[in-house]
DNA sequence: TGAATATTTTGCAATATCGCCAAATAACAG
DNA sequence: CTGTTATTTGGCGATATTGCAAAATATTCA
């Protein structure tokens, strides 16, 4: 049945990397919101342009964000909805790590 | 507002980036169907044990795992079924890509 | 055309990840 | 205790990722 080599979970694997970094899940998240600019993106996050600029490449290669072009701006934002629904299908897990790290300390 | 310190960020980062490798997604989903032992995963996936081994302690260190001794054999289990929920979200994002990929031959 | 602004690409050094091997640890059976 | 099996850990080379700086590209405006 399911086999380490169906492209499925490469594809799938492909895109949970992308979204595995600080930076790129705080970028998704901040565009989830409104489609934002790679300048503004940047004072948000405090990095580099070109550091930015790269972490968006990895995210369009994933096929996470799209862009338009407006003027010398480029406007990203997300190319699914399904993906705000992924980050938060993972709530129940956050919490229990916290109320696993609450009974650690006892 | 939500910043690029914002400790969950860097909490959900780590979950998605030890989603984000084919192997550790593998193991994620053949334990979802049903617990399974470090020497029956390494079969199923082809690689040496210390390999699988350590994937599962990433996975362990993210939480998303949990084990359970029973002899000699450790059993590994998803921590929460809202992984899968996680992953199913998902499908949507996927059928695009496919969908875009057909076009784009076009 | 030429200057100005926004973004991407390239180059590079620092760091992290990956996968195998070998050694260490753990649990059980005789 | 000894040998056996299952798993984890440490070590190491190969490869990939990361982030900044500099150069290249693209678009607008004068």
């Amino acid at each position: 049945m399911g086999s380490i080599d169906n492209p499925r979970v490469h594809e799938l694997s492909q895109i949970l990397k992308a979204l595995g970094h600080p930076t790129r899940l705080f970028i998704i998240e901040e565009i989830a919101e409104e489609p934002a600019c790679v300048c503004v993106l940047k004072e948000r996050i405090g990095a580099d342009t070109s550091t930015v600029s790269k972490h968006l490449s990895i995210l369009r290669n994933a096929g996470l964000v799209t862009m338009e072009k407006k003027g010398t701006m480029v406007y990203y934002s997300l190319s699914c909805a399904c993906i705000k629904d992924c980050i938060k299908a993972l709530s129940p897990l956050i919490e229990l790590k916290h109320k696993r790290y609450c009974e650690m300390l006892q």
